[in-house]
DNA sequence: TCACCATAGCGCACGGTGTACGCATCGGCG
DNA sequence: CGCCGATGCGTACACCGTGCGCTATGGTGA
């Protein structure tokens, strides 16, 4: 056999292998991959430095997570169980909603690091908690008088306008927390780009202005909220016109 | 001076500066990107492999270009110029910005790695493209009779809505050229899995069987419509309540 | 008690990545 | 003609994901 020199036959190997911690696991990997990204972000994310906090080589990985992109579908599996879908017994549909919205809303902005993964791993793929939740939440829009066919398809719809909405707001975020800049330096600079490479742009010049010296925060949640409310207005609508049919 | 070695100081050097092609340049790097891109999607995209593609070394492109990162800027925003936001004059609203939304929804579909990197671009840093045709989308709002300060809103919502849904399919399409397996089997199988992992999925399986035998590329299209149709009910809700205050 | 074996962890190595740096060469200007 | 800024290139470095074969471990059946 040419290959490999053996390992070194030390006395270590059995205080290495003797590990007070409960050994590695896919359990513990992906908590721990949750915690590695919630503190330094994506790209900080490797099989190496996982590893070692981990107190483990980066190949010993290997035992229970399949590749990086599944350790990745794991790990965002996980965060959607965070998410807290209501069973809607006895609230107005629109308030169950609207709370599901904002918990998945929240679950981003805590974990912004999954808005830059959900192109790679997308909806479809994803494991048990995302399969539970969906389930759950489609059941509020069957009590809320969607028929079969069409309550998945405002599901989708809600999701895919919080997820839009979300991404986009944590890659702000993200942006902002890695410019160093305030928020407020950092809009203005946004904004004297846009108006020096393009010129004359009123509509969004009037934008600017109009929300100059808000609270930002405040503004994002509004924003959010206010999409939100178009978005079951027109649901109500179709609502309404399925009711006035039967 | 201690570093690196003197390039051979060959005869070809004449032959090899002295290229047929435009030279390189930032738009003939960008474009080739695309083009890499649409291919052969986004790992297939390093700095070594689009250098060849142009007849030039990797590191000859940060003459022209900072960083692997700003490329995907500048590739980004080159693709957002493709979107058609028509001008809206002499349509109806819902015309205009149904038209709109599905041009860019084509787009991303056209360009399915623009969904991998969303959340790491974002949509505010972008370009020269992106800034234009928001301000266009906007006047659409305004035409709408929207006032200034809810337009960019529901602009935004809007914009939320189409990439959250149609990242969502890209990344779909994505993992179905990858699996190599006919649509039909590929949700069959993702079935599969999701009820044996989780059991007891009444809705999700009502769905499931509504929707199977049907065209699923037709499917997607109508639930993007479905969708899209529910949000410009609402917004036309808050058009009419604006209207009655006045 | 012993031999055995599946399991888990590890070290090494490979081919690939983004990119910093300094040199060679070019075209255009004085 | 001599120079100089702009441009391309080769080398090198640190880092990445991961295949492979080794070893130590703890449980099982004889």
């Amino acid at each position: 056999m040419p290959t490999g020199k053996p390992a070194v036959p030390s006395v270590w190997a059995r205080q290495r292998h003797k590990r007070e911690q409960p050994a590695l696991s896919q359990d513990r990997i992906v908590a721990e991959a949750v915690r590695l990204l919630d503190e330094e972000g994506i790209e900080a994310l490797s099989m190496r430095s996982l590893g070692t906090r981990l107190g483990a080589g980066a190949t010993s990985l290997y035992r229970h997570v399949a590749s990086k992109d599944e350790l990745i579908e794991l790990v965002v599996d996980e965060v959607y169980g965070e998410m807290e879908v209501p069973d809607g017994s006895g609230a107005p549909w629109r308030e169950s909603v609207t709370a599901c919205a904002g918990s998945l809303r929240a679950m981003i902005l805590r974990h912004p690091w999954v808005a830059s993964v959900l192109g790679q791993v997308g909806l479809a793929e994803l494991g048990p908690n995302l399969t539970r939740q969906s389930e759950r939440m489609l059941a509020l829009f069957h009590r809320a008088g969607f028929p079969a066919g069409e309550a998945d398809r405002a599901m989708s719809t809600v999701i895919a306008y919080v997820i839009g909405m979300t991404v986009s707001e944590a890659a702000y975020l993200s942006m902002l927390a890695r410019s160093g800049q305030s928020e407020q330096e950092l809009a203005e600079g946004l904004r004297r780009i846009a108006e020096e490479t393009v010129r004359d742009l009123p509509l969004l010049r009037e934008g600017y202005d109009q929300r100059a010296g808000e609270d930002p925060s405040r503004l994002r949640d509004e924003g959010f909220a206010y999409g939100l409310e178009r978005f079951l207005d027109g649901l109500q609508v179709r609502l309404d016109a399925l009711g006035s049919h039967r």
